[in-house]
RNA sequence: GGCGCCAUCGUCUAGAGGUCAGGACGACGGGUUUUCAGCCCGUAAACCGGAGUUCGAUUCUCCGUGGCGCUACCA
């Protein structure tokens, strides 16, 4: 079976995680079953206050990062093009019309103002909402004066009025909705716009479309497309409707929880491979082998459709950020290196183009600091001491290891030992010079060890010390301890 | 209010008509060490409630409760 899935974003804004989510559900299925993945733009609302055309770019931009990339879409066409709804007009709007030739649809002339009144008196008395169907029962020749006196109008889908409306969903089973419940949408705007609904299905129709993969938020306005298909005597695709992604509080994830859009985690700096086994895993899991570090294919092998739950997934940073460092740990030094660049001369570390002899440093570093890291965006933090001099030393490290006698003593002592290492500079070299020094002075080498470290880098947290002081190189360490016999506190 | 969907540790989840209800994140405790991170070991932590079916239900059915979603000329 050659499924054809799509991707059906809205640019409304910097897309949700939520969303990239559904993307990535529904690239995974089109693959999986050696069919085509396409991404079509629904971007039929045009109220200012919505439409957001800066955010086409972001939508971009997160698929390609998740190496999601489209068979059929906006930016490189495809045997249904256009594929962006407001290229595609014509289309909704012969099919409306058709709908109201064959009596499934009819031209409704009530005013927004009407409307929002019908409304609120529905609300005021407690009754259950809906369009109320006025213009439904029209006489022809008042259609006719209204349209030759060029009245705006919609039209809206005439929905039976008795009877059940139930569809097949690959994950919630069989649903159904008395029609009697079902509303009276509107398919064409008065503006000559579509609705959603009309779009969707005429899309999705004319696109070959087999499976509409979307989020739960779609399952109560399933009938009235399916309806449309009816009416419009097509068939069906198959339903698939995902949970939902929530948070914390078990309410709509928003900046509360922390971050939503789907860019803010790209700069933060996860790695798509961890974004990507997060996400699939929000609602869906292999069975029952106890495995949640999966790689793509190894996700694909095991992926089914009838996989995903049915309970919505509250998003779980901390997890996230936990896998996120298991992924940066199995990542290979060279692309490190390339996916921290950016980050450290974004914070004035390094150059826009290190030298070769700059990024093999940093190579080095990364290799010293990447378990430490939960997010690329870390190497700030955990590569300064190693990429600029400190200028001072933490006051609380500074009292315990950097004042009295007893610090000029340890770091004079250690620097000359240090300072007899020549070529050999490495992490055993160092080791045994601080040795040396313990001896010497007949003290322990941990408080030598602290003083070190605080000395060499202002702070009193980090990697192991001799590796760190081999890394940060003979020449820079010496000139950092003559620098630190300044900071030394008299007791 | 109406309609729809859902219900296993705090969270993501596995699971089966009879299991010590398993794993992971997080939390807590211990170990390793030179600090922090890490790593290793361990601990606590769950079947929403009530009926029914059954020898036996957390698992199947119904009801209740709770949560979420929708209720636009937004998607």
């Amino acid at each position: 079976m050659a499924l054809r899935v799509r991707y059906a974003p809205s640019p409304t804004g910097s897309p949700h995680v939520g969303n990239l989510r559904t993307a990535i559900f529904c690239w995974l299925a089109a693959r999986k079953y050696g069919g085509q993945f396409i991404a079509r733009l629904e971007d039929t609302d045009r109220d200012p206050s919505r439409y957001k055309p800066e955010s086409i770019a972001e939508i971009e931009e997160s698929l390609r990062w998740l190496g999601i990339v489209p068979d059929e879409w906006w930016v490189s066409g495809g045997p249904h093009a256009p594929y962006v709804q407001s290229e595609r007009l014509n289309l909704y709007r012969e099919t409306a019309e058709l709908l109201v030739t064959r009596g499934m649809a009819y031209r409704c002339f009530c005013t927004e103002e009407r409307l929002a009144d019908m409304r609120q008196q529905q609300k005021a008395q407690g009754a259950a909402s809906g369009y109320d169907r006025r213009c439904r029962y029209l006489q022809p020749d008042e259609v006719h004066r209204s349209l030759a006196e060029g009245r705006p109008h919609t039209i809206r889908l005439a929905v039976p009025l008795e009877g059940t409306t139930r569809y097949h969903d690959l994950v919630f089973g069989v649903v159904e909705v008395e029609n009697r419940f079902v509303d009276d949408q509107v398919l064409l705007k008065s503006n000559g716009w579509p609705t959603y609904h009309l779009a969707v299905v005429v899309d999705d129709h004319a696109m070959e479309i087999t499976h509409v993969i979307r989020g739960e938020d779609w399952m109560p306005s399933t009938p009235k497309q399916v309806l449309l298909y009816e009416a419009l005597g097509w068939d069906q695709p198959v339903w698939v409707h995902i949970p939902l992604t929530i948070g914390k509080d078990r309410k709509k994830l928003s900046k509360r929880h922390g971050a939503t859009q789907f860019v803010e985690f790209i700069r933060a700096g996860y790695l798509p491979e961890a974004m990507f086994n997060f996400l699939v895993l929000l609602g869906w899991s292999s069975g029952e082998e106890n495995r949640e570090l999966m790689s793509v294919d190894e996700i694909m092998e095991r992926f089914t459709l009838e996989g995903i739950h049915r309970t919505p997934a509250i998003f779980d940073y901390d997890k996230l950020r936990w896998m996120n460092s298991e992924y940066i740990r199995r990542c290979n030094l060279d692309r490190l290196l390339e996916l921290s660049l950016p980050y450290l001369s974004d914070a004035g570390l390094l150059d826009n183009a290190p030298s070769s002899e700059v990024r093999a440093y940093v190579l080095r570093v990364l290799s010293l600091i990447r378990d430490r890291m939960h997010l690329i965006a870390d190497v700030v933090e955990l590569a300064r001491p190693f990429l600029s001099e400190p200028e001072k030393a933490e006051p609380s490290g500074l009292r315990m290891w950097l004042s009295g006698r007893g610090a000029s003593e340890r770091l004079e002592c250690a620097s000359k030992y240090l300072g007899t290492i020549g070529a050999a500079w490495n992490a055993a070299q160092i080791e045994e010079a601080v040795n040396q020094a313990a001896a010497e002075l007949q003290i322990a080498r941990a408080p030598i060890i602290h003083t070190l470290r605080l000395a060499t880098t202002g702070v009193t947290a980090g990697p192991s010390l001799f590796e760190m002081l081999e890394v940060l190189g003979r020449e820079r360490v010496l000139r950092r301890l003559r620098r630190a016999k300044e900071w030394v506190l008299e007791a």
